[in-house]
DNA sequence: CGGCCCCGCGTTTTT
DNA sequence: CGCGGGGCCG
């Protein structure tokens, strides 16, 4: 009785197409949810409404695109059905959750349970010691070519033999690379020797598990009496195969997408998966959340419009009730410096004047080797920013280090991590020694532990002092089992870091950067601690191993550690990372041909629909104001390039820009510089140029009509009016001059802290 | 065997 | 420009 009345409750925070998809529990439902239509909350509340009908949180299977997602949701699932209830649901990541499934079930498809997860390095490394082994010409197989084939591959469910025997190797051989299929299946082999998956394994593993053990199988679909699956446009074949399977007794699925925000297909994502739900579920419902919650109208509006252009699409009207808001505006620059320069002067500006907070903001970009310039000129101007991508904290040697021993604790037959640790720290045992070690492990098909930890040593052709040094590597990785069998992960990684001396070492060096790394390695060891003291309070007595963090470590990205410190900082990241995110403000810089759309895209109608929708979601992320940028020249590989304006700006509709005039250089080069972009996006539109005119004089009036009070006249408790906020009352001032700041209270807004210097406020009576 | 230096190459996006 | 790999020297 309880639970249904909170039940009644939050249905009534839920619009009718929203509440419709919660209460619809039984049998298949589609559920097309636009940009920031409340996809997150349709997800929750209907998680909510199942355990409040009953359904135990086990039977609850809800996969999500990110780690970070998944325990949102969970969050907010907790505060509506309580904590523990929440805990005890099935969801995460497709990788993450079986994973964990595959652990359990390993006997059935010969892996130990303690694999080990192979991140995209070791990947690569493997590819390079097997192209070396088979003597091929590494100048044609090149790693990120062969593994994006062999991932490929197995995205489709193509183990190493089918492909062997399917019609790929002839189209392998007529793209002059006719061994693929012979490096895969030694790779498939290495891994499965070295007890390793990579990231596809996982799905693939687990589709040949569920595929071939139909009591597994059934186990499982007993288990998952109810399935969700979130943004379903970019899932995979293997993925979407788990999901069929594992769904096809009770069909009791409910997915979750936007086709107009598919841009994983790099990765084998198919948005035809969600294209073609109707014929997996004929009896399938159909719900369309088409409202948008999250932006103003111009921004709903303008991408849209951008949108439409796409042929392949779900025809679907997203609409927002909220106020029509700022237009977009569009930065021109010179250069991809000066591009920084006016973004980090914006959004200085944008602070300032309407008190935002620093993670207000967040600067979107195509590449990751974009955020150098951005980083530069916000440190410039001193404002805070954090930056997800790139290199992340698990990539650092020092830290992928004192893993790789780890891991080589738990699963001793990693033949990576065991080509990582063996001579670090520095200990003699260099690259000819280990090359015969591996050269033995190939022919005897045994681990490259096994064959030093085994009287095997003996067929080693190495000199006594070698065999010595191998013998007590050997003696230090016992003594760090025998650790391990006795204590939790904290304990045994701490105990590692100081036996091995790679502690000692970074702590001795000298350098700023051996310094960092020491920190760093701190970092990862306090983290090791917090993840053992969170888990264990979760799960009870039982302590937390290594095996529980490995595949936690393995299966994160940095978004899913914000540190306390970053909370107020200005975000950096791909769009790709920003989708499911949003920002009061967004920035979108670097719009220019060959960069966005990228120029791999540009001939490939499909590839270029690809890249328009990320122009979408990078639109969509923002909720108040959306300025787009681009710059005329860009250094690459460090020279500088002349680059022209996106097509994308074209797609844009006229009337909701906002074209900027840059601050600097002579009037006369600007002026120069709209006129080749007014050219260039008005060449097949004579209207454009007039309606542009006509909608800078609106805007001219809108700003003009307000004015502004000197900052002298602006004092504590004076009444204040602000062209965005409304009135609002001045509680406290501080600064003098031109940093004259005043702390405000808006009804509606909260208490804002403005810059005088830029913050148009009003005296009012 | 290890460290240093030079050369060549690459950038789309990520679980 | 920055990283990784290969080659050379101590």
């Amino acid at each position: 009785m309880e639970k249904y009345i909170i039940m009644s409750d939050f249905l009534e925070q839920l619009n009718p197409v929203q509440r419709e998809a919660v209460l619809e529990k039984d049998g298949a439902s589609l559920v097309i949810a636009g940009a920031g239509s409340g996809k997150t909350r349709v997800l929750t509340y209907r998680i909510a409404y199942l355990l409040s009908q009953g359904v135990a949180p086990y039977n609850i299977l809800a996969l999500t695109f990110t780690n970070k997602a998944a325990n949102e949701m969970k969050e907010r699932i907790g505060k509506l059905v309580g904590y523990e209830l929440a805990h005890s649901l099935w969801m995460g990541t497709f990788h993450s959750v079986f994973g964990k499934i595959l652990r359990y079930e390993c006997e059935h498809i010969g892996f130990p349970s303690s694999y080990t997860i192979y991140d995209t390095t070791d990947s690569k490394s493997l590819v390079k010691s097997i192209v070396k082994q088979l003597k091929l010409d590494d100048k044609v197989y090149k790693p990120n070519t062969v593994l994006s084939r062999i991932s490929m591959a197995k995205n489709n469910l193509i183990t190493a033999n089918a492909y062997a025997h399917s019609n790929q190797v002839l189209k392998d051989r007529e793209s002059k690379i006719p061994e693929i299929h012979r490096i895969y299946q030694y790779y498939a082999g290495h891994c499965m020797k070295s007890g390793a998956m990579d990231f596809d394994d996982l799905l693939l593993y687990t589709n040949i598990l569920l595929h071939n053990n139909p009591d597994v199988l059934a186990k499982y679909q007993d288990k998952f009496k109810y399935i969700l699956v979130d943004e379903y446009q970019d899932t995979n074949f293997a993925q979407y195969m788990i999901v069929k399977m594992l769904s096809a007794k009770y069909k009791n699925i409910c997915v979750v997408g936007d086709d107009a925000q598919s841009i994983y297909s790099f990765r084998g994502a198919k948005i035809e998966n969600i294209l073609n739900f109707k014929n997996d579920y004929p009896d399938y419902h159909l719900f369309k959340l088409e409202q948008n919650y999250r932006s103003t109208q111009n921004i709903v509006c303008a991408a849209n419009f951008l949108i439409k252009k796409n042929e392949n699409q779900i025809p679907k009207e997203v609409f927002s009730e909220n106020d029509k808001g700022e237009l977009i505006k569009v930065i021109p620059a010179y250069t991809d410096k000066e591009e920084g320069y006016l973004i980090a002067n914006d959004i200085f500006e944008q602070i300032h004047s309407k008190g935002l907070k620093y993670s207000d903001i967040a600067i979107l970009y195509r590449t990751n080797m974009q955020s150098r310039i951005m980083e530069e000129s916000l440190r410039k101007r001193n404002m805070p920013y954090k930056i997800y991508g790139g290199l992340s904290f698990y990539q650092r040697k020092e830290i992928k280090d004192l893993i790789a021993y780890l891991r080589l604790l738990v699963n001793p037959k990693d033949s990576e991590a065991f080509k990582r640790v063996i001579n670090y720290p520095v200990r003699g045992i260099g690259q000819t020694t280990l090359s015969k070690v591996e050269e033995l492990s190939n022919t005897q098909g045994i681990s490259m532990w096994e064959v030093i930890s085994t009287n095997m040593i003996a067929n080693l052709n190495v000199n006594g002092g070698t065999q010595k040094k191998l013998r007590s590597f050997v003696e230090l990785m016992l003594k760090l089992q025998q650790k391990n069998e006795e204590s939790d992960a904290y304990d045994t990684a701490h105990f590692v870091a100081s036996e091995t001396g790679i502690l000692k070492e970074l702590r001795n060096g000298k350098t700023v950067e051996d310094r960092a790394r020491h920190e760093n390695l701190e970092e990862l060891l306090n983290g090791i601690r917090d993840f053992v003291t969170t888990n264990y309070a979760n799960e009870g007595e039982q302590s937390v191993n290594l095996t529980d963090y490995l595949e936690n470590v393995a299966l994160l990205t940095d978004q899913d550690n914000e540190k306390e410190e970053d909370r107020n900082k200005i975000t950096m990241m791909t769009i790709h990372s920003s989708k499911g995110l949003e920002f009061p403000q967004v920035y979108v810089v670097g719009l220019e041909e060959g960069l966005f759309p990228s120029k791999m895209s540009i001939y490939d109608q499909h590839n270029l629909e690809e890249e328009r929708r990320l122009f979408y979601v990078a639109m969509t992320r923002a909720e108040r104001r959306l300025t787009l940028s681009y710059a005329r020249s860009r250094y690459k590989y460090g020279t500088p390039e002349n680059t022209t304006p996106s097509r994308f700006l074209k797609d844009l509709d006229p009337s909701l820009l906002d074209q900027v005039q840059t601050k600097i250089g002579s009037s006369d080069t600007v002026s120069s510089n709209n006129r080749q972009l007014s050219g260039s996006l008005s060449n097949t539109n004579l209207n454009l140029a007039a309606s542009r005119k006509l909608r800078q004089m609106k805007a001219r009036v809108n700003t003009e009509g307000f004015k502004a009070s000197s900052p002298l006249e602006i004092i504590q408790g004076a009444n204040v009016e602000h062209i965005q906020f409304g009135k609002g009352k001045v509680v406290s001032i501080e600064g003098e001059g031109q940093n004259k700041k005043a702390t405000v209270f808006f009804s509606g807004y909260g208490e804002k802290k403005l810059l005088l210097r830029f913050a148009k406020l009003r005296v009012v009576d």
